[in-house]
DNA sequence: AAACTTAGTGTAAAAATTACACTTTGAAAA
DNA sequence: TTTTCAAAGTGTAATTTTTACACTAAGTTT
């Protein structure tokens, strides 16, 4: 396994997840503490060193393959990082040394951004992770080696997806309220967006199919749910839809 | 100089210019026929490998400072290609052997993409370079390695920024009339947009300043000139202006 | 039955966008 | 010196898009 990694290149996941309420991005604990003998519960974005013959997506795949089993994932480059201090922090380098073959190796790092439907599926622990955690966007803190950089670069592509390409629905059950748009776009974009403006351009634009299926157990009056037509999409906006 | 190249990151420039008319990309002939035994006359986008110290964006600026002698250049990452692929040409494989150290190596490539006022800088062969020359971006064929991928995703990153960011002036002179800022608007978003309301649109925005200067030599009535004026975009439209 | 919570609906004013054609000016040609 | 040519420069009206804003409806819990 590690005779086939490639030294230098590594891949790094943003991945954002939404809980109906809030964005929340995985992290995971840098195995440390227990099975290594140093003190080190950072937490770093989900990463590995690429394999040889594998591609960048493909390495960031695997990556999250190991951490939720889903094969299908919706995938997006955010960049390369590659300075050369980002390995260079005290901690860091501790962990490195315990770590890794070559510790020493300048490594730069493709970042990836990746959405999934926060419910669908319970994440694992897996490889370098000890513990993984949706943590709450707003809330994360110092994580390790540049990873505050590539989640910034993340949330950055992220929201100019939002606006152009209809990706919120990857974060959504199939069928959802469009409260439960609003909210997502309204947390994403930080912003304050008229919920009616809202609501009426979303139907407006026709890729929003309604269902006879309503809300359960709420304790209100409740709202109908809709599905996401992408071939409406497809055919209604060649390439140039703006969603908000 | 070679000792200290790290085998398996790259960066490639797409160097972008504007002649008044068209919009150009700088290539450059890879070195074959004479200096070494091959023959060779492929086209690539200009680029070197990293070295070991050196930060990516530090790569494609000395790469291009080779070119051009300029230091400071507009330059914005494009992204990483990885492809395991992406070397196995044979026409590649046979430069790669003759000019690499290393020419197995797996190598990822991080794309740049700069912009230049094609006009104020004579451009001249360099490394690995034989010819290099200023070629109309819509009459660029088949290009060596990956590097017609890497120009699509270069012409489409330029599009974006110059939808949002005043970029655009980086490929005009310092003083330029409201038909080059509109001829370079135009060719590059490839349409068709009216001339009177790109017009009252661009000065609208308070960013243009007028100067005294007219055309010279113009067979017919000579156009004021203006200057971008950086600190009224950025005191004017807080990071959210759109162009066009 | 009352209270609570979110769902769901419409309109009018303002702003932005679009389509569109003629006059002006200077240089070059006749 | 007059004519011709080429691009510079200018305004308006119709349409579309965006924004701001408040009440009624429906189901659940108390």
């Amino acid at each position: 396994m590690h005779s086939q990694s490639n030294p230098n290149v590594s891949v790094d996941c943003v991945v954002f997840g939404f809980d109906g309420a809030d964005l929340k991005v995985l992290l995971v604990e840098r195995e440390g503490r227990d099975n290594l003998n140093i003190a080190d519960d950072t937490l770093v974005l989900p990463g590995d060193l690429i394999n040889d013959k594998e591609d960048l997506a493909a390495a960031a795949s695997r990556v999250l393959q190991n951490l939720t089993g889903i094969q299908k994932i919706f995938l997006e480059q955010i960049g390369a990082f590659g300075s050369p201090h980002r390995l260079t922090k005290q901690k860091d380098r501790v962990w490195l040394e315990a770590i890794r073959v070559n510790p020493e190796a300048r490594v730069i790092t493709v970042g990836f951004f990746a959405l999934i439907n926060i419910k669908n599926y319970k994440i694992k622990p897996a490889g370098f992770a000890k513990h993984v955690i949706w943590e709450d966007y707003k809330s994360v803190g110092e994580l390790g080696f540049d990873h505050n950089e590539i989640l910034e670069a993340g949330i950055h592509k992220l929201r100019d997806r939002l606006y152009r390409e209809p990706v919120g629905f990857e974060l959504l059950p199939e069928r959802f309220s469009l409260h439960q748009l609003y909210t997502l776009y309204n947390e994403i974009m930080g912003g304050e967006i008229d919920r009616r403006n809202f609501r009426r351009r979303m139907l407006k634009t026709g890729f929003l199919k309604e269902t006879d299926e309503y809300q359960a157990g709420v304790p209100h009056k409740p709202a109908r749910l809709y599905e996401f037509v992408r071939e409406e999409f497809e055919n209604i906006s060649k390439n140039n839809f703006k969603f908000y």
